[in-house]
RNA sequence: GGGUAGGUGCCCGAGUGGUUAAAGGGAGCAGACUGUAAAUCUGCCAACUUCGGUUUACGAUGGUUCGAAUCCAUCCCUGCCCA
């Protein structure tokens, strides 16, 4: 089966530019294609795996792929986020941050001998000069055509600024530099990226008068089109420090009926009949799927033993058999004891505030051994360790264990 | 540069001198129900609190007033129209 194929049968493809000659291009050579990341934090997120999992799927194909870290677009700072202008990135903390994308996709990515390579677009971007650039590839994009770009019509009502206008020519530019140095024929990305990505593959068909291809990916939505991987402390991190196996395992456990079909096609290599049998089950039986889901995913990103300690955390705490050890974990030492548990919960992050952690105390959201907490001013004492641990348990499913260090 | 409409809590959006920590919706959180699901219903949703309150908040800074998100001045930002 072609990778295409795969693709296409996983749910991957939203848009293509030239079906036939992709499809045609992957079988007869080995293809080389970029998708860009911009290293905003020094830690991908799921937004980025979907990317990673397209790659790792045509890097097993036998085609290269390329990850541009956008390194000089981020010194300039995307404005799309509006509000407030995205500070300006240091070198220092790009490159630091492309650091940590590359040992993060190396789990997926095979970078040895050339077999996928990783750029910054800092190298060449920053070297511009801009009326040789204006001159160079300016006459090749119309403005009209531009304002039609989907990407931009809702931003003609909000207000748009040159310098995020001029985003799509940096992106075009990116690629053509690639197809240059690299003849990197196919640029990838998500959905949203569609406008950019076929300003890079006409301006690299008209300039150059070469064959280039695009193609978008899906968005990784929930069934109700909300951005998936949104946890209530911001983004689900494959970075371990920001948010934990366990957490990540969790949020993948948790997702609706709905959505496990694609999630499983989309982020595991499980063969499709599978996740298609998986995906089918029904009723209390999806929870299943939903396990599977879990534990394969956080394999990919954590690798296989901190997916089974998650495992094991979480059948320890729902169904009450294996061991609690690998639970979210706060060690307390002597001078804790004596503080009300609300402060101390407060204090490590558990509640975002005391208000937050007194309203849910007064709403009979935490229990301490399964045991209601209903005592705003409830103090720890070191005799309620009759055991090693205490289990605090905020809201429906979120736990912890308290140990003396 | 001129004219004009605006800038309200995480987001959208009401509010034109006091009863407004600010309607309504969305998001989020908690409780019930369940399958660690969805839907539904209920409550909460600035921070701190000795739970009586206190302190910050309606673009920014000053001012008028017993009292301002609401009035005035200056400034900053955005849309639209004109140049």
């Amino acid at each position: 089966m072609s990778v295409f194929d795969t693709l296409k049968e996983r749910g991957f493809i939203a848009q293509v530019t030239h079906e036939n000659e992709i499809r045609e291009l992957f079988d007869k050579e080995k293809v080389s294609f970029y998708i860009g990341f911009d290293p905003t934090a020094d830690s991908l997120h799921v937004g980025h795996f979907l990317g990673m999992m397209v790659m790792a799927h045509m890097q097993q194909a036998g085609h290269r792929p390329i990850c541009l870290i956008g390194g000089g677009t981020a010194t300039v700072g995307d404005p799309s986020g509006k509000t407030d202008m995205r500070k300006m990135m240091t070198d220092e903390v790009i490159a630091h941050n492309c650091e940590c994308f590359k040992k993060q996709m190396q789990r997926f990515i095979d970078f040895s001998d050339g077999k996928a390579l990783m750029v910054n677009n800092g190298d060449w971007l920053k070297k511009l000069n801009y009326i040789e650039m204006l001159r160079d590839i300016g006459p090749h994009f119309s403005v009209n055509r531009m304002l039609t770009a989907e990407c931009y019509k809702q931003r003609m009502e909000k207000g748009l600024t040159f310098l995020e206008f001029n985003y799509m020519i940096m992106q075009a530019y990116d690629f053509m530099e690639l197809n240059h140095r690299y003849d990197c024929k196919l640029e990838m990305g998500g959905d949203d990226q569609w406008s950019n990505i076929i300003a890079g593959v006409e301006l690299i068909r008209r300039k150059e008068a070469k064959a280039a291809f695009g193609l978008t990916f899906t968005l990784l939505t929930t069934s109700e089109g909300k951005k998936m991987g949104k946890t209530e402390k911001g983004a689900l991190w494959l970075d371990p420090a920001k948010t934990s196996p366990y957490e990540f395992y969790q949020y993948w456990r948790n997702v609706t009926d709905a959505d496990v079909e694609k999630c499983l096609a989309l982020l595991t290599f499980l063969p499709m009949k599978e996740v298609k049998r998986l995906g089918s089950l029904q009723d209390q039986a999806i929870n299943d799927a939903k396990k599977v889901l879990a534990f394969e995913v956080t394999k990919l990103i954590h690798g296989e033993a901190e997916a089974l300690s998650a495992q094991q955390a979480a059948e320890a705490l729902f169904n009450g058999t294996g061991n609690l050890d690998n639970v979210p974990t706060i060690e307390l030492s002597e001078a804790d004891f004596g503080l009300k548990l609300l402060d101390l919960l407060a204090r490590e992050g558990v509640f975002a505030s005391k208000s937050e952690g007194r309203r849910l105390i007064q709403q009979n959201g935490l229990s301490l051994q399964d045991e209601k907490i209903t005592d705003v001013d409830f103090v720890l004492s070191k005799e309620l360790f009759s055991e090693k641990s205490l289990l605090v348990k905020k809201g429906k499913k979120k736990y912890y264990r308290l140990v003396i260090a």
